[in-house]
DNA sequence: CGTCGGTTGTTGAAATGTGAACTGAATTGA
DNA sequence: TCAATTCAGTTCACATTTCAACAACCGACG
């Protein structure tokens, strides 16, 4: 079949894209160290704190972050070193793991959030007009649509 | 100072923009696989490729695909090894070293190019409404704009 | 000259990520 | 009931990435 090449615009546009999420995930990496997280423990914290009792199944916890179950129990591995998250067994299933945020978590997501944030509006949301960061929007959930 | 959080809308949006990126780029190394590349290799190839000669400074190269200068080292090692380019001393200064993209490693570069634009097709360009790419396109070039 | 500050690229160890087994538990269905 | 299958999470071996230290070189300036 006839590769249905890009034309010198869309390329354009798809090279921004690269830079710019590069760019983006710099800045928040690097915003969030200070904290002594990086944006996949960050993300973990958010979550479970968004969830009842601060707590969520292991495999589900690694649906919403976008991490493969192998490498989530590596992240919470080490975030239970620090002292973020504990391990409990869960009751209705004795496969079952759920990971649930500490005090300690909670504290630490607290006190990261706002820095946290700006990063976000420095790096994107500040930096785009409003209709374009709205498109933004329209075009990422048409990426994450399923369609296959 | 006051956190000047994100409104749900601003909120759905980041969080639509976390998927979407994560969603491409598992597509993108995916369909790359076959060719034994990955999205940073690939774009190594694409550079060179588009270079006098076939060629750039380490430095510039690493620039160019947004990985450091120990990565680039480490990666273009194992392009090495793998017949993909060559590393030759620069002969203006000592201290410099090009890389030179191979017979084999452009060969590989045409064979995997359609593949790879119809996976950018699938993941992002196709999916999206083109006023909204066009916003994207505004959008990441914002982001990318030198402010700081 | 000579030396000082900055640059280039590499190195090696430690941290992190990946993918294929693997264990034990739940579920299915004959 | 109970074998077969699927599922959850971990583990292991390995690949990749990061980070700090380093050696060699450049350029500018006294």
């Amino acid at each position: 079949m006839e590769p249905r090449w890009l034309n010198a615009e869309q390329q354009r546009i798809w090279r921004s894209f690269l830079n710019g999420v590069a760019r983006i995930n710099e800045r928040l990496d690097a915003e969030l160290r200070p904290f002594g997280l990086d944006l996949g423990e960050y993300e973990i914290l958010v979550h479970l704190s968004e969830s009842e009792r601060h707590m969520l199944r292991m495999s589900d916890l690694a649906e919403r972050v976008r991490q493969s179950r192998s490498r989530l129990t590596h992240t919470i591995s080490r975030m239970e070193t620090k002292g973020l998250v504990n391990r409990v067994a869960c009751p209705s299933d004795r496969r079952g793991v759920n990971a649930i945020m500490t005090e300690a978590g909670y504290r630490l997501l607290v006190e990261a959030a706002p820095a946290h944030v700006e990063s976000v509006r420095c790096a994107l949301v500040d930096r785009v007009d409003p209709d374009d960061f709205e498109a933004l929007g329209r075009a990422m959930e048409a990426v994450t649509r399923v369609t296959d």
